[in-house]
RNA sequence: GGAGGGAUGGCUGAGCGGACGAAAGCGCCGGUCUUGAAAACCGGAGUGCCUUCGGGCACCGUGGGUUCGAAUCCCACUCCCUCCGCCA
C-alpha cells in the first residue's frame, strides 16, 4: 500500500509510476477527493469530541456538588448524536479510501526500464553454457513416463491436471534438492530457516498483497477465511505482522513449502508436464531489511539465488523486468531463468523483488532505526529456486542419449550416492 | 467437541464508571559517581491520526451496546491457559 501522505505530497510522482506500468492515473484523483474530505470531516468531528470531553467532564464536577444536570446532559447527549453521524460518515469515507488505496500497486523504482510487456525486460547476463546435443533432446515428459519418475495420468485421475505425482527417484530427487537448496542458504547464505503454515488467512493474503487483486488465483477455503497459501512468501512475510521487530536487521529467513496456484486465465499455456501447474514445491528467501540498505540486499539476494544454479551447473540468465512487468506488489524485480533444451527456452525458476515498505505498510512491519524511531521495515523476496521447473531444466539437461538422466554432481550426496537415474529394464 | 479461567504498554502485573494513556517492578535510554564497569541515585521514554503548530482526537484482544462519561458494566466473536473426550 502506498503511503497516503506521499501521494499527497508527491503526487507527480505516483502518477508516473502508474502510468510506468501502463495503468491510468484516475484513481489518484480519486484519492486525493476522498483524502480532502475525510480530513475536513476529521477536523469537525474532533472538534465536538473535544467539546463533549470537556462538557461532560464538567457534568461531573456538577454532580459532586449535587447540582442538577439534566440540562448540560441533554446537551452532551444531543453533541454525542452529532458526532456518531459524523463518525459513520467518516468510516465509510475511509473505508473508501482504503479499498482503493489496496488496489494501487506499487511505484517502480527509477532503476526499472519503462515499458510494457516481456519484449521490454532486459537480459543482464547469461551464465553457463547452453549444452549442446548430438541427438534430438526429449522433453521431460518424455524423459520422466520412461524413467517411470513421473506419472502425469495416475495424478489427473485423482486431482486432475496440474498435479504432478512423482515416483521413486522422482519423489527422491524433489527431497535431495530441497535438502540442497535449505542448507545452502542456511550454511553459506546466512539464512534462517523456517516452516510454515500452508493455510493463511485473509489479513495475511492482504498484507503480502495476494489480496484484493489476486483472489481468483488462489484456492479458498470458504467455511474458514483461509487460502491456501500461492508461495512461502506469504506465511514468511506475515510473520512479523503488527510487530515492531525487535531483532537486529537484517532478518533473512529461507522456508520449504508446497505452493498452490490455480492459474486461472493460465488455460491452455504451458500445459503439457509440470512447467505450469497447480501444485507445486519450492523454497523461498525472506529479508526484513532497514529501507537504507534493501537495493544492496535485493543484489545479495538474487546472488542467492542464482548460486544454487551455478553449484547445480545449470545455464540460466538473469533479466530485468520492465515496468509494466513487475508483479503489483513489487517496486523492482528480477527473474531468473533456466535453459531448457527440451523446450528450447528459458524457464523462470525465481523471481527476486525488493517491495520496499509497500508489504510491511500493509502488513503493519515496522523497526526501531538508530534514533529510535519506529519506521516501516522493507521486505524482499526471492524463490531459491522453484522445484518444478528446476526438475524440468535437470532432466532435459542431464539426459543421455539411452534415456537415462545423469543428475548434477551437488545433488548426489542428497540422493543417496545415485548420480544418474536409468531406465528400467 | 464439553466444562471452567483469562486477554492491559518491550516483559511481568495493578486498576470502587469520572482522578487513567493508564500504578508498581523488570528491562531500555540519558545523567551523576567511577580509571572503566557494576551497584546506588536522578531523569526520560507508547502508537497512530488531525492541526489554524497553541493544541486536539483515537487506541487497554476485535466488533457492537448501555451511559452525560467505559480499561472498568452488558452482548457477540477471536485467541490463549487448565481439565475431560477424540486423534496423528
Amino acid at each position: 500500500m502506498l503511503d497516503l501522505k506521499r501521494i499527497r505530497e508527491n503526487e507527480a510522482q505516483v502518477r508516473e509510476g502508474l502510468a510506468r506500468r501502463g495503468l491510468s492515473t484516475e484513481v489518484i484523483d480519486a484519492v486525493l477527493e476522498r483524502d480532502r474530505e475525510r480530513r475536513r470531516l476529521l477536523s469537525e468531528t474532533e472538534g465536538l469530541k473535544s467539546r463533549r470531553n470537556r462538557t461532560s467532564e464538567e457534568v461531573g464536577a456538577l454532580r459532586k456538588r449535587g447540582a442538577d444536570t439534566s440540562a448540560i446532559q441533554a446537551e452532551v447527549r444531543a453533541l454525542g448524536e452529532r458526532i456518531a453521524a459524523l463518525d459513520d460518515r467518516v468510516r465509510e469515507i475511509r473505508a473508501g479510501l482504503d479499498a482503493l488505496l489496496l488496489g494501487i500497486p506499487n511505484v517502480p523504482h527509477a532503476s526499472v526500464p519503462t515499458g510494457g510487456g516481456a519484449a521490454r525486460n532486459v537480459v543482464l547476463r547469461e551464465v553457463g553454457a547452453r549444452r549442446a546435443f548430438d541427438f534430438e533432446p526429449r522433453t521431460h515428459v518424455e524423459i520422466g513416463e520412461r524413467l517411470g519418475i513421473l506419472d502425469l495420468a495416475r495424478a489427473t485421475r485423482m486431482s486432475g491436471a496440474g498435479f504432478p505425482l512423482f515416483v521413486g527417484a522422482g519423489a527422491r530427487l524433489q527431497r535431495a534438492l530441497l535438502n540442497f537448496m535449505l542448507d545452502l542458504h542456511v550454511r553459506e547464505h546466512g539464512y534462517t530457516e523456517v516452516w510454515p503454515p500452508v493455510l493463511c488467512n485473509s489479513a495475511a493474503m492482504t498484507g503480502t498483497g495476494q489480496l484484493p487483486k489476486l483472489a481468483e488465483d488462489m484456492y479458498r477455503l470458504a467455511a474458514d477465511d483461509l487460502y491456501l497459501i500461492p508461495t512461502a512468501e506469504v506465511p514468511v512475510t506475515n510473520i512479523y505482522r503488527e510487530e515492531i521487530i525487535a531483532r537486529p536487521l537484517p532478518v533473512c529467513l529461507t522456508a520449504y513449502s508446497a505452493c498452490f496456484r490455480r492459474e486461472a486465465g493460465a488455460a491452455g499455456r504451458e500445459t503439457r508436464g509440470i512447467i505450469r501447474v497447480h501444485q507445486f514445491d519450492k523454497v523461498e528467501m525472506v529479508k526484513f531489511v532497514a529501507p537504507e540498505s534493501s537495493y544492496d540486499e535485493l543484489e545479495k539476494l538474487l546472488d542467492n539465488a542464482e548460486d544454487v544454479l551455478r553449484r547445480l551447473g545449470l545455464a540460466y540468465r538473469v533479466v530485468a523486468l520492465c515496468s509494466g512487468d513487475i508483479s503489483f506488489a513489487a517496486a523492482k524485480c528480477y527473474d531468473v531463468e533456466l535453459w531448457a533444451p527440451g523446450q528450447r527456452d528459458w524457464l523462470e525458476v525465481s523471481s527476486c523483488s525488493n517491495f520496499e515498505d509497500f508489504q510491511a505498510r500493509r502488513a503493519g512491519i515496522r523497526y526501531r532505526d538508530a534514533g529510535g524511531k519506529v519506521r516501516f521495515v522493507h521486505t524482499l523476496n526471492g524463490s531459491g529456486v522453484a522445484l518444478p521447473r528446476l526438475v524440468v531444466a535437470i532432466l532435459e539437461n542431464g539426459q543421455q542419449a539411452d534415456g537415462s538422466v545423469v543428475l548434477p554432481e551437488a545433488v548426489v550426496p542428497y540422493m543417496g550416492g545415485v548420480s544418474r537415474i536409468e531406465v528400467p529394464v
